[in-house]
DNA sequence: CGAAATACGTGATACGTTTCACTAAATAAT
DNA sequence: ATTATTTAGTGAAACGTATCACGTATTTCG
């Protein structure tokens, strides 16, 4: 019996109503807690419902009431712990709030990041959530059908969260001093992504007079170092590394090691974001902690509050949370 | 005008069809490609509906057919790289099948686990992909009013896509012996997990004459390191730590090299999956790779099957994939 | 040339909900 | 006692789509 499915019909309103010998609007009522009807017969519907089995009809629902509880998220990469992490929160915040959440992964592709879009509103989703690639696709904006929530990439008619990049790259430059570190290189993020720009500006804008970035290279974030990068980590000439993200971290890390470099003997490095590895790599990594979880709950109340008053509210948000520097062993006195 | 939404009602097949001149029943033919209309009026309506912007009302369509299109997956933590990866290619695979895909992260808790299927069900999904958090919740299997493909747990009446767990403990066992560890230490993950149950067997049972394991230590898929793990490998018995999948082993790396002790100078550690950190930790990790990618995609692929035609096929599938060895640098020669 | 087959379109119905407008009964107010 | 108000419940109309069963007009064939 087990494993075949069931044939049965499915369980619709009109059956519960016979069940219980009303009309299947007051079984409507009493199932959404709507309307006027007697302790007695409100009993009664929800013990035949229960027998029956009865379970709502979403597509119908969805189509007679032109919403559908179901956001979508669209992210660049989930294999990417931030992400991950991220979605998590957001599907976390969703779920208690009686949402589903359409997942898409762009995999870093901006024909992608489109088509997810597009096809998220085709599928009828009552808003959007999306961490663009970059900067470039700023069009998205405008004439969208649903309520969006950008995070991170500042947008300009969009609610946004996001996180304290510049302060974060303060944080950085501070804890350089006071190690000691005079002598900086740069593994920084995308600068077609605003985010990664402020952590750099962040840093720059407040080293010290005596300290001073040696080299800077562009870098993708992920895990594969780009030559460019390891001809960089090869020179000899600065005592600490400044990356991205933690990703690019944890890669220039790796190769300092099989190199035969010391971390943070010879060179201090240091990350962005606090993913969930940061902590169990050798040496645990020093970084400035996002509040992922935070951005992902915050951008579904966000959005949740825009898709339920369906008024055009003018005013825009925008939501930057507070970021941490966290101290652990990738980082020491310079020598 | 941006941002604020559009206040316009939604382009329906009604729309389309007093714009082109016809009936919806031909908008609708033409659209999907069904029914007989002159190539004329195919071009005509096309275009209006072009013009119009129409996009198709899922749910109405949804409600219609008695399908949705849109699949649910449950995974017991999306932070982990395992099923993050997992989840990538079953989004990827639904995709390319124009299936949507619901995401649900139990985040390890039996309860929402069940709690999920029984969401999806009721939200209308057409079939279920679970990777169940371990072998104790069999009963989900039966009465099931949709399709399910199970991995990894193997589950009596459903269609099932796992590895070859047991080969991969047998592969560890063969290479551990060529480096001539004879005595080893185990980190094994959950004995109530089938897969893990697996891998333990087949190092167990390929063992060579002369090795032997000296201690083993349930431990939980994660991160964070036990106290009772700790306190085995604190213990000076055993040159090679055979650990239940690449978090835990990269945890005990972690906690070794933070005592002092060498990888795999003094003892070697392997892992199992091959998540995309295992080369990326210092040093890269030994380990057994799992075709996770290929996993998620044939699960969508088998559950899109049984999606489709709808008779109770009484055959079950059971597909089984390849693992392989990959070496790196966390196993030496034993000392 | 007449009949039969074919090609092209259309009206109407059903899918399962929600909700408006309404009736009937019961209760309260004058 | 009559009227006004509240309470409990119902019928029916959408929502947007797919598709069946039918018409016409056109072509094919004997």
């Amino acid at each position: 019996m087990v494993g075949r499915s069931t044939r049965k019909k499915r369980v619709t309103l009109h059956d519960v109503a016979d069940a219980a010998g009303v009309s299947i609007a007051t079984v409507s009522y009493v199932l959404n807690g709507q309307g006027s009807v007697s302790e007695e017969v409100r009993r009664e519907v929800k013990r035949a419902a229960k027998k029956l089995g009865y379970r709502q009809n979403r597509a119908a629902r969805a189509m007679k009431m032109g919403r559908s509880n179901i956001l979508g998220l669209v992210i660049p990469n989930i294999e990417n712990p931030f992400f991950a992490t991220l979605a998590q929160a957001v599907l976390k915040e969703s779920q208690t709030r009686e949402y589903q959440v359409f997942l898409v992964d762009t995999e870093g592709s901006h024909k992608s990041e489109k088509k997810a879009m597009q096809g998220l509103i085709a599928q009828g989703v009552d808003g959007i959530i999306v961490f663009p690639i970059d900067d470039s696709q700023l069009r998205i904006s405008g004439n969208t059908e649903v309520p969006v929530v950008v995070l991170d990439r500042d947008t300009p008619d969009l609610d946004l969260v996001q996180a304290e990049y510049y302060e974060g790259g303060r944080l950085l430059a501070a804890h350089l001093q006071d190690l000691g570190h005079r002598r900086i290189g740069l593994l920084e993020g995308p600068r077609v992504v605003t985010s990664a720009r402020d952590r750099t500006r962040g840093l720059i804008e407040n080293l010290g007079a005596e300290q001073s970035i040696v080299w800077r290279e562009e870098h993708p974030f992920a895990l594969e170092l780009s030559d460019a990068a390891r001809k960089m980590l090869d020179r000899d000439d600065v005592t600490a590394v400044v990356c991205g993200n933690d990703l690019i971290a944890i890669a220039a890390i790796s190769y300092l090691q099989s190199q035969g470099r010391s971390v943070p003997g010879e060179l201090s490095v240091t990350g962005f974001d606090d993913i969930s590895f940061a902590p169990m790599v050798s040496p645990p990594l020093t970084t400035v902690r996002m509040p992922i979880a935070g951005m992902g709950k915050e951008a579904v109340n966000l959005l949740i509050r825009r898709v339920q008053s369906d008024e055009p509210e003018a005013t825009r948000s925008r939501l930057v949370l507070d970021v941490d520097l966290i101290v652990r062993g990738s980082t020491g006195k310079a020598r």
